[in-house]
DNA sequence: GTTGTTTATATCGTTCACGATGCAAATGTA
DNA sequence: TACATTTGCATCGTGAACGATATAAACAAC
């Protein structure tokens, strides 16, 4: 007989990666239609609100290391989405500044946050119950984080 | 000025990534000391409520793709945990099995969910507000397997 | 100023995830 | 039995994640 502790179903990391892999999937049909991958999103998400910042400020606001943010960055590039240059001050920062295309891409995903958070709206996950997962979840993440 | 919908804190997504990222990370010391990836764990978790099981069966218990699946357990026999032999009734069938070293591996595990589960108990997530945390991960991965 | 350290980013290698595709065994149908 | 379809798994290509390492610029100490 397995023991409780070991049975999937008492772990809170499978949920936690199942839930993130489904979610991430609910957005690749609304992001792939604009050559989007879900984490170049996030980058978007960052650099919308706030434009022209280095590598490393992005990478610290989305808890990734630069090794990972840096490739990517570079597929962005390369589609047209941000431009990346030496900062003026410190030659060692690259300045990541969205493009026109990479700006005007908001308007044409107004419509993803709602699409997506409508997808997840179901018995125990309503507008009175998110912002308590919120809380949960902000929680774990500041526990892990150190 | 950004709209609330494409803040970075109004998103679930975000919160369900970066926790599970990060609780992963929490495993990686733990699971490496004995060569073990996170999905690997997954799989031996699965293996161990019970054995001998073909590739399909593992990837739906863990909603994954066998294409994902596959490669990941021919890793693993690489290792000597598992083995991978064809079906007798069904020759489509890859019947994958525990090796003793594999089956070892539950004790050598043993602190690891505890080790972990400790990690993340802070103020808003204790014994008595997981089984609700727990809830709704589950409703929403209900949801969005459709 | 020379040297040592830190900081910002990049490169490399390995392991997932996953869409697309291929193939062989099983199954269904005429 | 013949042929089409489905099923189970594998292969391929791309894009993350991330540990380890490298490199150059900034900074600090002497």
């Amino acid at each position: 007989m397995i023991e409780e502790k070991f049975k999937l179903e008492n772990q809170l990391c499978f949920r936690l990666y199942t839930a993130s892999r489904l979610l991430t999937q609910a957005y690749h049909p609304l992001l792939g239609e604009h050559g989007l991958t879900y984490p170049q999103y996030l980058v978007l998400l960052v650099l919308w609100e706030k434009d022209a910042q280095p590598v490393n400020d992005i990478a610290k606001r989305l808890l990734l290391e630069t090794n990972t943010v840096t490739p990517l960055l570079k597929r962005m590039e390369a589609e047209g989405i941000v431009t990346r240059s030496k900062g003026k001050e410190d030659a060692r920062q690259m300045i990541v500044r969205l493009t026109k295309k990479g700006h005007d891409l908001q308007k044409k995903l107004t419509d993803v946050p709602d699409t997506v958070g409508n997808a997840v709206i179901c018995e125990n996950v309503t507008p009175e119950t998110v912002p308590g997962l919120f809380g949960m979840l902000d929680d774990i993440i500041k526990q892990l984080k150190q």
